[in-house]
DNA sequence: CATCCACCGGAACTTAGGGTTC
DNA sequence: GAACCCTAAGTTCCGGTGGATG
C-alpha cells in the first residue's frame, strides 16, 4: 500500500479530536474551569449554559476540560448529543449507558421508569457532570427536570442560540436561572488560521500546505472552526488519494460545500439530498426544492417522503445553521450557508 | 378590498418494528 | 406464540399567513 504524503495523523483532523491546547478561547476556558473546580473537592459543580454559532468551540472546550478534570478528580460523566438523542427516553438511555450501568440488551423496550430506577439506585455520591450538546434539538424538557433532581448531577448545556431554553417549563428555567452563562462569539479569520495551523502542524506532514491556502480556508469558513477543520481534512484526504505530496491550488476552489456535506454525519439521506440540490441550485423556492427532491429520489430509486415531511427536514437544517431561508410566503427561497 | 395562491406548521392518525407478558 | 404495549417515523388534514393580482 502506498504511504500517505500529506496526512500524518487523521485523528487530529476530526472534529471529535480534543486538542492539547485551546487557542483564542481563554476567557471561556477559565470561566468553565472555575465552574468545574468544586468537583476536585468532591463537591457538585454549577450548571453551565454555553451558547454560540456552530464551530465556535463549545463542544471542544467542554470535552477538553472534562478530560482535564477526570485526571484530577473522581467524577463520572456522560455526553449526549440531543440531535441524535432528542427524546426523554433516548437522553436518559445515553446517560445511563455512558455512566456504565448495566442495561437490558433490548434497546427499544426498556421502559422509561426502568431508566429512572437505575439512575436513582446506581448513581454514586461522587459528582456527575452531564454534557447536553445541541440542546436546541431536545424534544422534551422533562428530562432536564429529571436530571436536576439529583444533587450530585450538574449539567453543561450547549446550544447554538441563547434562546434555546425559552420554551422550557418555568420550573426548569427557574432551577437553571443560577447557571453560569458563557457566550461563544464567532472566531475571527486570524483565529481560524491559528487553529488550522495547529491542527496542520500535528496532523499533516511539514510543508504540505501553504500559509495562503490556510488563510483561504479560514476566509471561507465564516468563523466556523468545525467547518474549517473539515475542509482541511477533505482537501488533505483528496490530495493523499491522488498520491500528491502537496495540496494543489486547484483543490482550493469550492471545498466548503464538500466539507459541509461530508461533515454532517448527523444528517439523514433526505437531508443530504436537500443539501446537494441546494449546492447545485444556489437559491431555490420550496416547491422547486420538492420537485428536485422527487427527481433525485427517482434517480436513486429511493422512496420519497411527503412534502410535509421534507419541510420538517428543511426546518431542522435551518435551525442547525446549515441552510437558510429568505423572504416570506411566495417569495421564499432556500440556500446553503 | 376580495380573492387567490404558495407556503408554513400544528395535530391527529397510521405504520412498522421491536419488547413484554402471560 | 398471540395479544398487547411503546416508540419513532412518516402521512394526512387543515387552518393560518402574507404577498400578488385585479
Amino acid at each position: 500500500m502506498e504511504e500517505n504524503k500529506i496526512i500524518k495523523d487523521i485523528r487530529i483532523l476530526t472534529e471529535d479530536f480534543i486538542p492539547s491546547r485551546i487557542v483564542h478561547r481563554e476567557s471561556q476556558l477559565s470561566t468553565l474551569r472555575d465552574c468545574l473546580k468544586p468537583a476536585m473537592e468532591n463537591k457538585s459543580t454549577r450548571n453551565v449554559f454555553m451558547h454560540g454559532s456552530p464551530g465556535t468551540g463549545k463542544t471542544c472546550i467542554s470535552s477538553y476540560l472534562i478530560s482535564e478534570l477526570k485526571e484530577n478528580a473522581d467524577i463520572s460523566t456522560a455526553y449526549v448529543n440531543c440531535w441524535k438523542n432528542s427524546t426523554r427516553f433516548n437522553v436518559l438511555y445515553k446517560i445511563v449507558s455512558d455512566l456504565g450501568f448495566n442495561l437490558s440488551v433490548h434497546r427499544k423496550g426498556t421502559p422509561l421508569d426502568e431508566l429512572l430506577y437505575i439512575m436513582e439506585n446506581k448513581l454514586s455520591e461522587k459528582p456527575c457532570i452531564i454534557i447536553l450538546d445541541e440542546l436546541d434539538r431536545i424534544e422534551n424538557d422533562r428530562v432536564i427536570y429529571d436530571l436536576l433532581s439529583f444533587p450530585q448531577i450538574s449539567i453543561i448545556m450547549i446550544a447554538n442560540t441563547e434562546t434555546a431554553m425559552y420554551n422550557f417549563d418555568t420550573r426548569i428555567r427557574s432551577r437553571l436561572s443560577s447557571s453560569e452563562n458563557i457566550q461563544f462569539p464567532s472566531y475571527s479569520n486570524s483565529d481560524i488560521v491559528d487553529i488550522l495551523k495547529d491542527r496542520a502542524e500535528w496532523g499533516l506532514f511539514p510543508n504540505v500546505i501553504k500559509d495562503s491556502q490556510v488563510e483561504k480556508i479560514a476566509e471561507m469558513s465564516g468563523g466556523d472552526a468545525r467547518s474549517a477543520i473539515g475542509v482541511l481534512r477533505n482537501i488533505s484526504e483528496h490530495a493523499d488519494n491522488k498520491g500528491l505530496s502537496k495540496i494543489p491550488e486547484k483543490l482550493m476552489e469550492k471545498p466548503v460545500i464538500i466539507s459541509k456535506l461530508k461533515d454532517m454525519q448527523n444528517l439523514n439521506e433526505n437531508q443530504k439530498t436537500i443539501c446537494s440540490i441546494l449546492e447545485r441550485k444556489n437559491k431555490i423556492s420550496p416547491s422547486e426544492l420538492y420537485q428536485n427532491y422527487l427527481v433525485a429520489c427517482e434517480e436513486c430509486s429511493i422512496k420519497p417522503v411527503t412534502e410535509r415531511r421534507l419541510r420538517t427536514f428543511v426546518e431542522e437544517l435551518i435551525s442547525s445553521g446549515i441552510i437558510s431561508s429568505e423572504g416570506n410566503t411566495k417569495s421564499r427561497v432556500y440556500f446553503l450557508n
